[in-house]
DNA sequence: ACTGATATTGAAAGTCATTCGCATTTAGGT
DNA sequence: ACCTAAATGCGAATGACTTTCAATATCAGT
């Protein structure tokens, strides 16, 4: 997969600027951070914040030295590593794949994935978590994160399969 | 973690062997394979079967070399792939560490692992599949499997640290 | 039991995602 | 503008597998 030609720098906003929920600025978010502002992350922030879901850390490598040739991908990989750290992104690893990572300002929630195609649905379910909390309370478990992750096929595929 | 100095022959039997539910003899289950029946398969069969759950191939491999010095890793590797492509183990990848694979007889469950120490709990939720299955219905998935592990921290962690 | 076609093996080399070491460059407080 | 710690990019290193291939072992047919 490749994002590399998507539209990235979403100046035509689908979510209004006019809300009080301003979209927070990329500097400030990496001096909350406690780290200094580079242009490398700046780009890389831009394009994890308003590029596909999903991504990998090639996928981002990628769009970036479109962007700036002269970047590496040690800056890539370390500074996806500081966010999904300090719990910016959520990094999925899975199957020896390469990991995946998203945006984690959208609200909680988990993954179906197509096996055949791919295809990522996002779901959330309040009662699958209720019943999570409650298992790790049975054996005294302090909760601390989860992954949940269901694999089939999707409707498309299915279909597909079927002709 | 090192599984190579565990009692893996069980002849200790604790399941009886004079039930119905006879266990069924490596050799059998290779040949359903349709593999042929090696000794290097028989000895890696037999501490899959009878050794720790949730080894790494890496536990597998010390413990055989145990036995025979003169097994390559590459074997234990190839033959633990085919065991997890025909179901005859799980293979749970998480987090970029080694995979951890379980002999799969044993009734479907997920994991509840503590972050500090690595114990690993197994619980089984039939609620929480019934509700994977409504949620995978509701967008025309076909479910194929999943993969649920909470991670958490375990009362003897959690006594500890407070300590 | 013998034989030969074919599967399996071990050792070493190869992959691939990710991380590390380090000399060089840069941000940002002074 | 200056200085120093932080950040960068390069390439080398790591770690978990996987592949390659020549040598060896299995087992179906005799």
């Amino acid at each position: 997969m490749n994002i590399a030609s998507l539209p990235v720098n979403s100046q035509q906003d689908s979510v209004p600027k006019s809300t009080r929920g301003e979209k927070i600025p990329s500097k400030k978010i990496i001096r909350d951070l406690g780290l200094k502002v580079t242009n490398q992350r700046l780009l890389i922030l831009d394009i994890v914040r308003n590029g596909l879901s999903h991504f990998t850390a090639q996928d981002i490598f990628e769009t970036v030295t479109d962007r700036n040739p002269d970047i590496g991908f040690a800056t890539v990989y370390r500074f996806l590593r500081t966010l999904s750290e300090q719990s910016y992104v959520t990094e999925v690893r899975m199957g020896g794949m390469p990991a995946r990572y998203e945006w984690a300002s959208k609200r909680h929630h988990d993954h179906l994935t197509c096996t055949s195609c791919s295809e990522i649905v996002e779901f959330e379910n309040t009662e699958i978590e209720r019943l999570q909390e409650k298992v790790a309370k049975q054996f005294g478990f302090q909760l601390t994160h989860h992954v949940l992750e269901l694999y089939g096929v999707c409707p498309n595929c299915r279909a597909n399969r079927k002709a």
